[in-house]
DNA sequence: ACAAAGACCGAAAGCGCTTTCATAGCTTCC
DNA sequence: GGAAGCTATGAAAGCGCTTTCGGTCTTTGT
C-alpha cells in the first residue's frame, strides 16, 4: 500500500503525534523539526488517509449534493457548481440524482450518513414540498443542510432564496411595454420557487393594469408537457399574446407546440422562460429567460454550509436576486 | 454519536465479531444466532459507518467520476447514469469537474487517491488525449479506471468505443439519399471520438462516390464556435447542402448561423449532430443526431469497473453501436 | 467408546489517523 | 536557587470496523 503517518514519522525521526501536528497545522512544533518534517513530506508525496483522518476525528471532509435530477441542465449547473467551491474548500462531494423518484431519497441520506458527510446541499425547490419534506424531517437530520430556493422550517436546515417574484414581475412589464396584452403564465407544481414566479406574474399584471386577465396554466418542467399545455392553452385562449413559463424546458416546448401550430415567435407570441439554461440558447428564437444565477447560489450555498459545519452560526435564509436575460423571443 | 457494533453487540448479547459476519454475510453463523442479530439490526436502524468499514477492509465502496465539464449536458448523462449504477451496486460516487481546465485533473486524483477510491470512471474521450493522458500516465494509478469512449494503452485502463464510424457513414448515406451533394465535416479536437467520426464521414463519402469531395471544418465543442466555423464555412462553400457536426452544442450553433445567414434548414441545408442530447431536442428544427447511448455506456461501464475491482479480469475494450436518430434538421 | 472433523463463536490485533495527557527541558521571577 | 510557567515532544488510547486465530462444543465414523 501507500505510505502512512507512521512512514513519515520514522524518516524524519519524530512520533506520529508531531507529524500530525504539522499536517494539521496545530499545536506548537519547533520551526527546526517542523521544516524537517516538511522536506520529508515533500519528497514523500505522501497523502493522509481521508478515511482514517474521518474516522479519527469525525469530520468526513465530504458532503453530500442531491438533486432532483443531474439530467436537467439547471441542476447540472447547481451541482457542478456547488462541487467546486467545495473543492476549493478541501471538501469532496457525493452526488446523489434521484431521477425525480421521491422513494430513491430515503436510500440516499442513509447513505450519506453512513459515510458521514459533514453536511448535504439539496438543489431544487421541490425538496420543501411533498413527498421530499415528509422523508427529509422524518430523518431529524442533526447535519447542517442547505436548500437552494426553498427553506424548510427544521433547525439547521439553511436556505437561499431566488427572488423570482420580482424577476416576473419585470418580465410582465417588458411584455407589456412591446405592446402584449393577454400574457398568460404556464407554471408547475407548487413550490416556493414556482408560488413566487406565480405571484410575481400577478403582481406585474396589477401593475400595469391587467389585473383582470390573469391567466394561469400548468405543465410539469418539462418539453413534452410544455408542448401539450400549450397546445391546450391557444385552443382554448386563442388571442393569447405572451406566454411565461416557469422554466426552460417548458418554453422551448411551448415555442415548439406554437411553430407547429402556425404561429411566429416572437411576431405573433412572445414566450419567456427561467433559469437561462444552455436549453435558451439552443432553441429558435433564442429565449428571453429568467437568470436565477446558478453560480452565486452554489456560491452562496457552500458558503453556508461550511460556516455552519464549522459552527459559525450563518443565517438561515439568504436572498439574491434575478436578472431577467432578453433574447429573441420577445 | 450514532448506534455501532458495539451497541448491537452487547444488544443481541454476541460479540461483535459475530455481528459483523452477518452484516458481511461472511463465516459461519448458527439459525438462531443470525435471527436474534436481523432482529435486533431491524428494530436499531443501525447502519455500518463506511469510514470504519472502508479503513478495515481498504475496500471504500466509494468511486470517482470524473467529467470534462458536468454542465455539458451529455457528460451530466453519463455522470447520472454512472452514478446511478453505481448506487445500485452499494457503490458510492464522489463526482469531479473539471470544467475543462486540465490542472485541476492532477488534484483530483489526489484527492480520490486520499479518499481510497476503488476505482474511477472517466468520461470523455478527452482523457486519451493531452494534456490529459500525460497526467493521468505520470501518476501510475494502480486501481481500474474505465475511460468512456477511449482506450487508454496502460493496465487497468478499461476502455468503451462507441462505433460512432459506422453512424457517421450512415449520415452520410442518408443525406445523400435526400439529394444533398455537398456534405461539409464540422469537427472538433482530434480524439478517438473524432477521429471515428471523421472517418465515418469519409467512408461514407467514398461510399456514396463523393470521395473527392471530402471538405473538413474545426471547431471547438461548443455553440459559439459552431456559430462562427459555420460562417466561415459558408462563406468560402457557398455550394455546401449538408453540415455534419461531431456534437449537438456545435450543431445548434451551426443552426442558428444559417439562420441569421438566410439559409432554411432543412430546406436548403441539412446539418446533424451527435450525442441526442436535449439540445437537440430543443434548437429548432430539432436535429437530426446520433445516439451515442449513454445510459448503455454507463451501465456497461459500471458493469466492467465494478468487475475489474471484485478481480474478475473483465474484457479491456467493450464496443457499443450507436444509432442515427432523425429528426427535422434533415 | 474415542478420535477426527466440522460448526459456531469470541479475543485480539490491526487499519491510519487524531487527541488527550504526561513528561522533559528551559526560562523566568522573587 | 527553587517554585512556577512555558515550549516541545511522545506514549497511548481511541475512532468503528474486519479478519485471523484459536477454542469449545457437536457430529460423525469406526
Amino acid at each position: 500500500m501507500s505510505l502512512t503517518i507512521y512512514d513519515i514519522a520514522k524518516e524524519a525521526g519524530v512520533s506520529i503525534t508531531t507529524v500530525s501536528r504539522v499536517l494539521n497545522s496545530k499545536g506548537e512544533v519547533s520551526v527546526a523539526t517542523r521544516a524537517k518534517i516538511q522536506a520529508v513530506l515533500e519528497k514523500s508525496g505522501y497523502a493522509p488517509s481521508q478515511l482514517a483522518r474521518g474516522l479519527a476525528s469525525k469530520l468526513s471532509k465530504t458532503v453530500g449534493i442531491v438533486a432532483v435530477d443531474l439530467r436537467a441542465s439547471h441542476h447540472a449547473n447547481l451541482v457542478h457548481q456547488t462541487e467546486y467551491c467545495l473543492s476549493q474548500q478541501g471538501y469532496s462531494a457525493i452526488v446523489c440524482s434521484l431521477a425525480g423518484k421521491p422513494d430513491r431519497l430515503d436510500e440516499y441520506i442513509e447513505m450519506l450518513l453512513s459515510r458521514q458527510v459533514d453536511g448535504i446541499v439539496f438543489t431544487g425547490s421541490v425538496f420543501a414540498g411533498e413527498p421530499y419534506h415528509s422523508i427529509l424531517a422524518a430523518k431529524f437530520l442533526t447535519l447542517p443542510c442547505v436548500v437552494l430556493n426553498a427553506l424548510l422550517p427544521e433547525a439547521n436546515f439553511f436556505g437561499i432564496i431566488n427572488d423570482e417574484c420580482a424577476a416576473f414581475a419585470d418580465v410582465v412589464r417588458l411584455l407589456y411595454s412591446k405592446g402584449r396584452r393577454n400574457l398568460a403564465f404556464l407554471g408547475g407544481a407548487p413550490t416556493l420557487s414556482e408560488e413566487q414566479k406565480r405571484l410575481g406574474y400577478r403582481t406585474g399584471m396589477e401593475r400595469v393594469g391587467l389585473g383582470k386577465q390573469i391567466l394561469e396554466y400548468h405543465s410539469p418542467h418539462d418539453f413534452e408537457a410544455g408542448y401539450t399545455a400549450t397546445q391546450a392553452l391557444m385552443r382554448e385562449h386563442p388571442e393569447t399574446d405572451a406566454i411565461i413559463c416557469s422554466v426552460d424546458p417548458t418554453a422551448v416546448g411551448c415555442i415548439h407546440a406554437l411553430h407547429h401550430m402556425g404561429y411566429r415567435v416572437p411576431g405573433q407570441i412572445s414566450v419567456v422562460g427561467a433559469n437561462n439554461t444552455d436549453m435558451a440558447l439552443a432553441c429558435y428564437p433564442q429565449l428571453t429567460s429568467v437568470d436565477t444565477k446558478p453560480y452565486e447560489t452554489s456560491d452562496l450555498a457552500v458558503k453556508m454550509l461550511v460556516e455552519a459545519i464549522e459552527e459559525k452560526n450563518p443565517e438561515k435564509v439568504k436572498r439574491l436576486d434575478c436578472r431577467l436575460v432578453q433574447r429573441h423571443s420577445t
